[in-house]
DNA sequence: TATGAATGAGCCTTCATTCAT
DNA sequence: GATGAATGAAGGCTCATTCAT
């Protein structure tokens, strides 16, 4: 597990660090979400979070610390979901897709906060940054790891040295739901959008031995 | 055509104005690029453009205006290039194979400044960002007109209903060379990205002319 | 009573507000009387109040915030002394020349003050002047029943339509003892001025007791 | 006749520099009236006066100037008209009272561009004012010396040191129908108000000498 | 621990004035 | 004489952060 980079607190009791650092996320998630990082001030902070500024800078030294707190708390619930869905005891193939159509579901509950951390993580500090992509890379992962089971276990057809992209990809055309969705939401469905993406994903990773079992794209059209 | 938001300019000789706005934009991507629009000051980018904040504000009304002369000039080399590498002579599958190679290195030139649209348009007052993502569905157009054509001369296989969406994830794997960066750029040669991401969308439209042989990825390109 | 326009501040110990502002003002006036409002910065408000520019705008929103808490200040102590004066229990007449009288002395004390709300209402924001001419409005009416009551019991001869416009005349009267300081204050001492004008007020609206003998000026103070 | 002061122009031509400086007088009136001295930029005036702003520089040497030009031509044109109106060649006390009716028509007739003089006057430099108060001084004595006439050929009943004070309060009763507006315009017409404030003053002075004719006041109220 | 008043560096923007053409 | 692009000092205001209570 990728190690977490600790925000230094005041506070001594971790019991009330976590529920306040709680009650700030929750404030900066909403808030940056309606105007931005950058637009949002601390004092707004800490009065959506129910108390005063100085109470605020006693669990974080700096606004970039929220910013902090708010995406590794947003990839955490990702990450969380998604690991949740996972049943390892199935065929690769099947649990891929199974995984697939359930990431594509939480991007969809999850639309804003996924924004959020693509829009703004790019004004967190180097370290903090280079932690939050790890998460990413970690949420990536499972999606390689889905893939490599089912290589493993003959149900995936795909060279192992494209694993990793693969697993980008899927991470990539699910993500487009969430910042594309000025283009796709007119168009499709959530429903009708998983279908065509995932069959987009199988059909190329899917073994073609058994004939006539390649009808998982064509059926997606009627 | 699009219509272009057009700045109001106190200065009234229409080549200077241009002169002095590409130099505006000149700066400004460079440091919209190192330190974000937030961070960077409109005395930098008069600085950096050579000349004073005052004549600055000559060119301008406010530093939302300079946001959207970078982005609207970052679309339009884009859209630019990518026109430029689409032959309307050929078959339509060639065309779009030329155009997607083509698209991902252009993609990979202008990594910084895709990557700067991306994380900074939300910025733009609501009428600006209007026009942008217009920029965006344009050239995403593009591509779906390929794809038409494609199927018009019988050389994609593709359902009608499912060419705006082919289209946006065509865009998307192109993208994601650019804000996926530091996973890929450690595995993934500009060359081999492109190989497997024009062979997963190819081989998803191809028209299966040897029956039962949908060819993966290597085949693709040699 | 006229209702106050109520000015936001950031600070929520109304005892400190009040002390605060009331800096703020005693500073403003100094300023504005020498340079005036537009000539005067915020920074040297905040400086000569001794506090800096960041804790003047936790009491203030704006520039011009200063400014009606000036004007409103300045009504307010005018207002103040005069109500002092008038007492109801004479005779209308007898009321109105003590009223009168002291009116001048306070216009004479509060020279500088009077002058700035004359030369800088103005530039008040739309609501704020409708309150501050509201003030203005308060104070005439004071004599204006001082007035009525004096044809009530008999002591001041008027037509009734006429008290409006008197009551106006007096204030003007007395307040070009401030506007027109450059013009009169050579030639005549305060004492002089108020004897003037006071018979040119009380000349006209004196029950004519003795017939025919209209006095003049010096039968007036004594 | 008071010394004008001389504003420098680089323009040689005293016509063209005549011209060009009425047009910008007409300007910056409009101007100044709408926004006042301070929120009226030399860029407005220039492009209002239908020139560049370098042109407005070659006919003044500083914003100020302006101001000065402005009130001086309100000035003038506020005498002119007076200068008119009084005939030298009736009784002191009727050319005095037809000099009052004419003085508050011209107030009427002038009103913006009187209340503009009182109020952005005080922005002056120094010299600049006191030429322009002198011109307030002349006007005002164009009462006092109908008055010394009036003294002179026995129609009016007023001790010689008392002339100074009244025709300030003339002047002064006149005026307040500029900048008492807000409260007088909506009970009296013009003509109304002329009735009483002339009554006033005349009342004041009339030689009492003809008995029954102090009715003037009283006629006033039909 | 919690509070919130105080701070002041720093930001965006304006605008009077200049001067080369 | 006329033009208008360039200048930069200066102004109003914000807001992250501190610290005494």
């Amino acid at each position: 597990m990728r190690e977490k980079k600790q925000i230094p607190s005041l506070v001594k009791d971790q019991k009330l660090v976590q529920k306040r650092r709680e009650q700030i996320i929750e404030s900066a998630v909403a808030l940056f979400i309606e105007k931005g990082f950058f637009k949002t001030t601390t004092r707004e902070i800490a009065a959506k979070a129910g108390f005063s500024i100085g109470t605020l800078y006693e669990y974080i030294e700096a606004k970039e610390d929220v910013l902090y707190l708010v995406c590794d708390a947003i990839h955490h619930e990702l990450e969380e979901r998604l690991l949740q869905s996972v049943k390892d005891t199935r065929k690769g193939i099947d649990s891929l897709q199974e995984a697939m159509v359930y990431f594509f579901q939480v991007m969809n509950d999850m639309q804003d906060r996924v924004l959020l951390i693509y829009q703004e993580a790019k004004s967190l500090p180097k370290d903090m940054l280079r932690y939050v992509l790890g998460k990413e890379k970690d949420i990536t992962q499972i999606f390689e790891n889905i893939l490599l089971r089912g290589i493993e276990d003959g149900s995936i057809a795909l060279d192992r040295k494209d694993t990793h992209l693969m697993s980008h990809n899927i991470m990539v055309l699910g993500e487009m739901w969430v910042f594309r969705r000025w283009a796709l939401g007119k168009q499709f469905s959530l429903e009708e959008f998983i279908q065509e993406q995932t069959s987009l994903i199988l059909n190329q990773i899917r073994k073609p031995k058994e004939e006539g079992k390649i009808e998982s794209t064509g059926s997606v059209s009627n």
